[in-house]
DNA sequence: ATTTTTTATACTGTATACAAAATGCTTGCA
DNA sequence: TGCAAGCATTTTGTATACAGTATAAAAAAT
């Protein structure tokens, strides 16, 4: 399980063993490209010029670029190719509603389905996010913090749920990496992930849900200004 | 909104105005294809077989494979190319798990957003398929309650979660197609139908929640044995 | 000066062609 | 008869070429 997480954690595939195809390798270099904002929203996405900057022909760009039209990264014009897709605020609220509702549902489902060891697992992930709170380290921290939640997800053993979970994070994560750490409140969401923690070792369902409900909607309110 | 629901029942892009790309076309073609059962789970998709069937080349037949890849109908092995993804009892659970959250907070969503007009349409088709039901027409009463599930959550006005409760509802849909009206406790469904309509309609939240709750809960169970 | 029409350019959509990999079959041998 | 190795066929993966369409710019007319 742990693997899995961190699998699910950091998207890109390894590169060591896979046998992907190229059209694989795009998509995740074009999701890369798109979340991490070296494509922004509303950007047309010319197929010669992307694909003579990947060094790869047209036909298996255009067809990465179809994958990631249905997972909802990129928009597709008839006749007039790619286009980086662009949220609106209440696109973007909305998302954020229908994770925490997945989240809260994965929550519930961990508490019954995960082992004293997958919980192990995510407490040492707290652990070491504390540590690097304390430090100061703000990358560091936001990457673990989202490897919490997924792992939460992950706990769940709901293959379907981690996959749409993990669609929406995609879409939000590319808002919340561009104004990642604003006015915030770090040390209120430390101690929310506290007491997330610590409900889900005592397998309480109802609170870890409370908890995850009050610490997302507090969580994203200063991405709300941002977007 | 009222065209919105209906839209969202019936999949397929009607070709009157639509100059749809052709891969998009085959997109919608494969996908009935898949959910009615005319490729089968764990068949593999040839190329040029099924191009050829379509009379269409397999550049664009691939493209749309890529898409359907995506949204988790064909599954794409590398080197030997597409097969319809085949899902086991616990994949079907699972997602009818995550519809079954989706659902409920639609519902919740619902009560304070749908506007009165809305929900007057939706007792229109609730009406409509109570006839049916009478009449015992079991394939009009199948889609009427499709598309009223369906419009529940359209009405409550959150792009993304119709969007993946959509995702998952055509997945399982091919499950639900095969084994349609099995051992039913029909009666009781369509009384449970009428309590939700009512407290949808008088915007009873916790209500609605509960009676979607038990009634997808009830409804799966012959489902699953299908599986 | 503004608007319309024409024309050129660039990009997308689709088909075809070629290369690499995998599968299946035949043939040879024990 | 059974098994293995090599060859043929099929199928996928990728690139290229061609056709259609939209966009932009330039020229002509009002």
């Amino acid at each position: 399980m742990a693997s899995e997480v961190i699998e699910q954690a950091g998207r890109r595939t390894v590169t060591a063993i896979s046998r992907q195809s190229l059209h694989g390798e795009i998509v995740n270099r074009l999701r890369d490209m798109i979340i991490e904002g070296d494509l922004q929203p509303g950007q047309r996405i010319y197929e010669n010029q992307v694909g003579e900057e990947l060094g790869v022909s047209r036909t298996p760009l255009r067809e990465a670029l179809k994958f990631l039209a249905s997972e909802g990264l990129v928009e597709l014009v008839p006749s007039r190719g790619a286009v980086v897709k662009r949220f609106s605020p209440k696109d973007v609220e909305d998302m954020l509603i229908v994770i925490r509702s997945m989240e809260m549902l994965a929550a519930r489902l961990a508490c019954t389905k995960a082992s004293d060891e997958d919980i192990a697992r995510l407490r040492v992930l707290h652990d070491s996010m504390v540590r690097h709170y304390k430090a100061g380290e703000r990358l560091e921290y936001y990457k673990l913090n989202q490897q919490i939640h997924t792992g939460i997800v992950a706990l769940a053993d709901n293959a379907p749920l981690a996959e749409v979970h993990g669609l929406l994070q995609s879409r939000v994560k590319r808002i919340r990496f561009i104004g990642h750490e604003g006015p915030e409140r770090w040390a209120d969401a430390v101690a929310e992930h506290e007491r997330i923690i610590a409900a889900l070792e005592a397998r309480d369902a109802e609170t870890l849900a409370r908890e995850l409900d009050t610490h997302l909607e507090n969580g994203w309110e200063r991405v709300k200004s941002v977007v």
